[in-house]
DNA sequence: GTGCGCTTGTGAAACGAATCACGATGCCCA
DNA sequence: TGGGCATCGTGATTCGTTTCACAAGCGCAC
């Protein structure tokens, strides 16, 4: 499946879900227009799934959700562990999308001593020796780390010799590891800069 | 210049200013490696900024970390304003990655009324009627949400009849924007489920 | 039942981006 | 001062993605 379409499965599984249960059935031409792309593409998109679609009606609603959800391997929730429990990995512990998502968060970790045993909605902050053992109980594969710059590219490494094969990395660093691991990048300064390029050639 | 260069610049200048001034020049080679890219790709993307490296010597460092500030945008600060301090705002509002990338946040705000007046990191927050004043006031153009879902669209309308023409939208909602305002989302969940899409064809 | 309108699925074409390959060029050192 | 080495800049090529265009198929109305 080509890397641009796996990257807008979820945004289709997003438009079905906001949508609501007043649609039944969804053609690709609605669903494009939502989801802002051409519908062909969106149809394109879908038949990678094996979806078959209906002609002349469209796209049963949930069922596609159904497919989405299995193309992307949410059939089961995925553990998922923080790592690094400042203001972002707080936010993010809070967030009330995992669930639903196919997520589940099954701890926090910090290097910091003093905040370990620091109750976040509803874990408790554990310690980098646990976070090691945890991973390896529960057979973790995917890690989130929100630490500073300076101690990610460390538990990084540290992760992916306990296991970890995905990394979601909010630190503004850039890891360097192996290409068993994969790693998905979300960086504040540079999405605010990358905006600040077409906000300055707008004007130019 | 394109698109795909654009998203490329603010990485390139994130390895140069890691890269300490240990190293007063740099070729595209090395930056290749460090940025993960390929060092063709490098040379092109500098070349639309008219740089010239030296044939046999490479690129100055400090000299391309100026000129990909300015082909970004980034010679005077942004002002920007965050909207909706829940977690995740609040984690926003204390990163301290916005004045060395080029932005300055002047202002919080948030709907809840009994959230007005509390102090985040050097801010008070204000209320939306304030908002649109020092929107125009400051002649802000860049916006970043961090409000709920469900708040997500009334705020984005608001937002843009105040003037402003970028967002930075960590809100998990698609918003309906007129072209002339540009858009970038963020999304944990969508993040998570393309890393959950590899995780599973791996043991497939 | 038959025809018409809507929508899918998909080959073909167009487009954009990544990579290759190499000529051009400047620096360093003998 | 000249030769060799390192590196840039860029045309040509390849690759991946998007878009177009249309035949095939399904359902509904009459």
């Amino acid at each position: 499946m080509p890397k641009a379409t796996v990257e807008r499965l979820p945004l289709y599984l997003q438009c079905l879900q906001a949508m609501g249960d007043s649609e039944t059935t969804v053609s690709s031409d609605v669903l494009a227009n939502i989801a802002g792309v051409n519908s062909a593409n969106v149809r394109k998109d879908l038949s990678y799934l094996g979806s078959h679609g209906v002609r002349g009606v469209g796209y049963d609603r949930l069922e596609l959700c159904v497919q989405l959800r299995r193309a992307l391997g949410l059939t089961d929730k995925w553990p998922v562990v923080i790592i690094g429990v400042g203001n972002l990995g707080s936010a993010l512990a809070n967030y009330q999308g995992f669930d639903p998502s196919g997520f589940n968060v099954i701890g926090l970790y910090d290097a910091d001593p003093s905040k370990i045993g620091d109750p976040v909605d509803g874990h408790r902050i554990k310690s980098m020796e646990e976070l090691e053992l945890d991973i390896k109980e529960h057979d973790v594969q995917m890690a989130i780390l929100t630490t500073p710059a300076g101690a990610a590219q460390e538990v990084a490494d540290m992760l992916v010799g306990a296991g970890i094969l995905s990394i979601l990395n909010f630190a503004p660093a850039l890891l360097k590891l192996p290409d068993t691991v994969k790693c998905r990048q979300v960086d504040l300064a540079t999405e605010l800069q990358i905006l600040s390029y077409y906000q300055a050639t707008r004007t130019a």
